[in-house]
DNA sequence: AAGGCGGGGCA
DNA sequence: TGCCCAGCCTT
């Protein structure tokens, strides 16, 4: 048996119950896509319970607040693609008379569809033959045709797209792409992956190179930036704060947080910064506590924060304040999630 | 071509 | 701790 029928059986005997493998519903494949990249089922899969219950249709989504997309998006990460979604969700209403397009070609176009995601749909509502690389599928062809051009260089993104074309199944591009996807997720594993039991081991040329552990080769991993952020925390005695969208570019975009004192070092007195702070809040003679002794670090992919929040009581009514009831209806990052959660209000 | 963009799980 | 995860967009 060749590659991809050995693929495919695996595959039928060994996937997971997931809920968007029971539907070809375009909408739903593309939300699920979105969702997972860069990203686990395990994670995933509690949002798209979520997200296609508040929005069963791609109408639902498109109507819907981008606030409300966010908050619903909170905790998952790389926020653009929420933002993508909602973008995409009215374009497809507005100008595809609320239907997917249903090739690679026109699915590329929509914003936030990139040459994975165009793949995936295409492949498995419309069963055109594209092949879906991600993460997995470059690691299983790195393997099993021990191949070392890293994974994220120019030749080495064409080269496993030319693989992934070469293997794919005429017969049933659906399923050979989640099954290649699926086995790169739960059998040739990163970590320790089982050839002992491997259906493939015979014909797998990085197991008989003894590559495996050393597949698939990627270039260089990113710089991590340290940075000190000082959330500034009011408790007013009316029962309010205050929160700030984040806005242009960088983290969290569109997303709240407490007003914000980014500095370039750890701050050992808050004092050089009470006018600053009492300006960006508009009080004054605010006296500041703190809340947390050590920095908190929250550490992105990219980024490591230290933060630390302070904490200013007034019994001034606050200029464009909001109530503390409502604070949990803001989509905010996890960072600031956990501390309103700690936080007795 | 390179860098930015989250949060969590695992060895 | 470092690496990886159903990648995409901007510069």
């Amino acid at each position: 048996m060749n590659f991809s029928k050995e693929i495919i059986q695996w595959y039928f005997q060994n996937k997971r119950d997931l809920p968007w493998r029971k539907t070809k519903d375009p909408y739903r494949i593309w939300l699920s896509e979105i969702m997972l990249q860069q990203t686990r089922v395990a994670q995933g899969l509690p949002y798209y319970e979520k997200f296609t219950e508040v929005f069963p249709t791609v109408y639902d989504l498109a109507k819907a607040e981008e606030s409300q997309v966010l908050k619903l998006w909170q905790g998952l990460g790389y926020y653009s693609r929420a933002r993508n979604l909602h973008y995409t969700a009215k374009d497809i209403v507005n100008n595809y008379n609320g239907e997917f397009p249903s090739s690679y070609s026109a699915l590329l176009k929509l914003k936030g569809v990139g040459d994975y995601t165009a793949s995936a749909i295409a492949s498995i509502c419309f069963d055109e033959i594209a092949p879906v690389v991600d993460g997995n599928v470059y690691r299983v062809l790195a393997r099993y045709f021990d191949v070392d051009l890293p994974i994220n260089s120019t030749e080495g993104i064409k080269m496993f797209k030319k693989l992934a074309f070469e293997v794919i199944d005429h017969d049933d591009p659906a399923n050979f792409n989640q099954a290649i996807m699926e086995f790169g997720a739960v059998q040739c594993k990163p970590q320790s992956p089982y050839c002992i039991i491997c259906p493939l081991a015979s014909s797998c040329l990085g197991l008989k190179n003894q590559h495996v552990t050393t597949l698939p080769v990627k270039l260089k991993k990113t710089k991590v930036k340290n940075r000190w952020f000082n959330y500034i925390v009011i408790v007013s005695n009316q029962e309010e704060t205050l929160l700030e969208e984040r806005k242009g570019k960088g983290i969290w975009q569109g997303l709240y947080q407490f007003p914000l004192v980014e500095t370039d070092k750890a701050v050992d007195d808050i004092e050089q910064h009470q006018l600053e702070i009492e300006e960006m809040i508009a009080l004054k003679d605010v006296s500041i506590t703190q809340f947390n002794q050590k920095p908190i670090i929250h550490k992105l992919s990219h980024q490591h924060l230290h933060t630390t929040f302070w904490v200013v009581e007034t019994t001034n009514s606050l200029k464009n304040g909001i109530p503390l009831q409502e604070i949990r209806k803001y989509p905010v990052p996890i960072l600031i999630g956990n501390f309103i959660e700690a936080f007795d209000f």
